[in-house]
DNA sequence: TTAGGGTTAG
């Protein structure tokens, strides 16, 4: 062979290695572009295309396509991936095994993928590595594992970063794993991990749903700079804990320090507003929604039936929800809610049906809104329904929840024994609110004697929860049983249990107006109370209240406890407003019986409606002829 | 390998 010849072929070698170097690359770059970008399918398309094109996979191509098998959750096809990678000889490379361990993982194979790192001698010494099947761990709810595995990192003085901590922290979702969490905390501080935002985020979401708001907002406080997510992690966490005057307040904290939110930040908003019946926020974050070109986001549709759903405007949730093209489960949750607290239980119950109907399979919590829509409506025997088929239909096995909305929809219809009986017959273990319903019935009935048990066993699950001993106590006025009032208070006493003090909002010029009961620090004291004697001189002239009025007033002044503090915000929003307004009234407490009436005769007085809110639902005050949809 | 979302009774 000639010189010339050989100097040919060498070079035609080389061009050929060198145009399958540069084809490899491209078909690894439009790879990575695709699964970048959430197009796993067309990703592994180009891989087989890839491989009937003759071309070989190289240790980048690898990684790609076995993200895209564990996006999708193909498991063969990503076991096919790893014997390809092994007869290429790419399984050593760090990139295929942190990939192929993240596969397993997600496609619910740890111990594979335990294999894939126990297997290789330098994957124990590479972060990467130990990242992958640590966050593969929590991802499978083997949290000790995960646990066991970064603390083997720290004894054999593997690097441990960002990712690490970012793999481990989310596992730590129940307070008792708030020690461990509280931990890495340190450790992140301790090595400076702590400035890195994502690291930061991930922190506060963890105390978030370890349950320690508190922590969470200390943390918060703390970090020097603030990204959107930051307020986001912090708005959703007092939003899930349902403390929606601080997501408000945050909010508006976030707005003047010039972030601006995005569809996370306003679905917290808005589901605060939701909670707290803050319609004018509500109304603004609509327009927000709509002018930002937001309202296409199916999250947002969502919170915004039920933001209007609990501020009053009904109609205005059944537009949004019939204008959805795609409805989901959480849709339909919302607008079934909707309609169960505001007492139209027939039309909750079409709706549920019409969901079934279409092919959607209802979970718990749509359980428990039906079941509540029925309760609050009367329908107790279609409610009954609802609870038999929930297993026998759907395969869910009814939880404390819906045994207590079925012992609340027994007990509202004086079927007191058979609530009780539900409730000894329960499968699951019992909580404080399944006998807490049992005893808001016993009020209902005035079943002292059955109130007396359902108090004994609730304050056994719940001993530091205030309301049930108000509630015992309240049961024990109605009986005219002053000892059993003693002995309430004397239990409370002993307990150092302090009744929650009461408070009222309204909401004025897109601000709550926060009440307590015998409050005068608000700048309008002065005014609102000649108000408001002006209007308790008016409603005593109505005949059966004066007797009853004069009673109540008596034991509020003896108690020391002051004007409620539902009567402090309607005479506010009558000052201010005048006549022409609706009222929206959110409490912490249930509304007692004699505010009740107060505002039931105002709002004839007046003849204005009032939208009415306590912490679990509305009630509608409609001057003239009286609309009460409730119970007591 | 990696941080923040909607619906729930009493």
């Amino acid at each position: 062979m000639t010189r010339i010849t050989k100097r040919f072929r060498t070079l035609n070698r080389s061009l050929h290695l060198q145009s399958q170097r540069e084809t490899s690359n491209s078909w690894n770059s439009q790879m990575r572009e695709l699964a970048k970008h959430g197009h796993y399918r067309q990703s592994l398309h180009l891989y087989r295309r890839l491989l009937r094109s003759g071309g070989s996979p190289t240790a980048f191509t690898f990684p790609f396509a076995l993200k895209s098998c564990a996006a999708l959750s193909l498991p063969a096809a990503g076991a096919q991936l790893h014997a390809h990678a092994v007869r290429a000889g790419c399984e050593p490379d760090p990139f295929v095994q942190t990939a192929l361990i993240a596969m397993y993982c997600r496609c619910g194979s740890v111990e594979n993928a335990r294999k894939v790192f126990d297997e290789s001698p330098q994957s124990k010494t590479l972060t990467v590595c130990y990242n992958a099947l640590i966050a593969g761990y929590v991802y499978n709810s083997q949290m000790e594992n995960g646990i066991v595995l970064f603390l083997r990192m720290r004894e054999l003085d593997v690097w441990v970063n960002a990712v690490t901590v970012l793999g481990l922290v989310p596992g730590f979702t129940d307070p008792v794993h708030l020690g461990f969490g509280r931990c890495v905390h340190g450790f992140t501080v301790r090595c400076g991990l702590e400035m890195d935002f994502s690291v930061g985020n991930c922190l506060l979401t963890m105390y978030v749903r370890c349950g320690s708001i508190e922590l969470a907002r200390n943390l918060f406080d703390g970090m020097p700079m603030k990204e959107l997510i930051t307020w986001n992690a912090m708005i959703s966490g007092y939003a899930q804990n349902g403390l929606a005057t601080h997501v408000l307040e945050l909010y508006r904290e976030m707005e003047s320090s010039g972030i601006s939110p995005d569809p996370v930040t306003l679905v917290g908003v808005l589901s605060s507003c939701a909670n707290l019946g803050a319609r004018k926020v509500g109304l603004k974050v609509e327009q927000q929604v709509e002018c930002s070109g937001l309202g296409f986001n199916p999250f947002l549709k969502n919170a915004l039936i039920n933001m209007h759903a609990r501020c009053g405007n009904l109609a205005r949730a059944r537009a949004i929800f019939d204008d959805m093209t795609e409805k989901n489960l959480v849709s339909w949750t919302a607008i079934v809610g909707g309609y169960g607290v505001h007492g139209q239980g027939e039309i909750a119950v079409g709706l549920f049906d019409e969901m079934t109907k279409s092919g959607i399979q209802p979970d718990g919590t749509v359980f428990v809104s039906i079941l509540s829509a029925c309760s609050h409506a009367g329908l107790t025997d279609k409610g009954l329904d609802y609870f038999a088929l929930m297993e026998r239909d759907y395969g869910l096995k009814p939880g404390p929840e819906h045994y207590a909305c079925m012992v609340d929809l027994l007990g509202r219809a004086g079927r007191l024994a058979e609530a009780q009986g539900l409730i000894e017959s329960m499968p699951v273990e019992t909580d404080g609110s399944v006998w807490g319903a049992l005893l808001g019935a016993c009020k209902i009935h005035r079943n002292v004697e059955l109130a007396e048990l359902a108090f004994d066993r609730v304050i056994k699950l719940e001993p530091m929860n205030t309301g049930y001993y108000v509630l015992m106590s309240n049961i024990y006025t109605e009986a005219e049983n002053s000892e059993g009032v003693l002995r309430v208070r004397m239990m409370m006493r002993e307990r150092k249990l302090i009744k929650d003090i009461g408070c009222s909002y309204i909401e004025y010029k897109g601000r709550n107006h926060l009440f307590m009961a015998g409050d005068r620090s608000h700048p309008q004291t002065e005014e609102i109370y000649r108000i408001l004697n002006e209007l308790e001189g008016l409603v005593k002239e109505l005949s059966g209240y004066k007797k009853n009025y004069q009673e109540r007033r008596n034991e509020e002044l003896v108690s020391g406890i002051g004007v409620h503090s539902e009567k402090l915000a309607i005479a506010f929003g009558l000052l201010n407003t005048g006549l022409g307004m609706e009222i929206l009234v959110i409490k912490n407490l249930r509304i007692c019986g004699d505010c009740h009436l107060f505002i039931k005769l105002v709002s004839k007085i007046v003849d204005r409606q009032f939208i009415v809110r306590d912490a679990t639902r509305f009630h509608h005050f409609e001057g003239g002829a009286c609309s009460c949809n409730d119970y007591w």
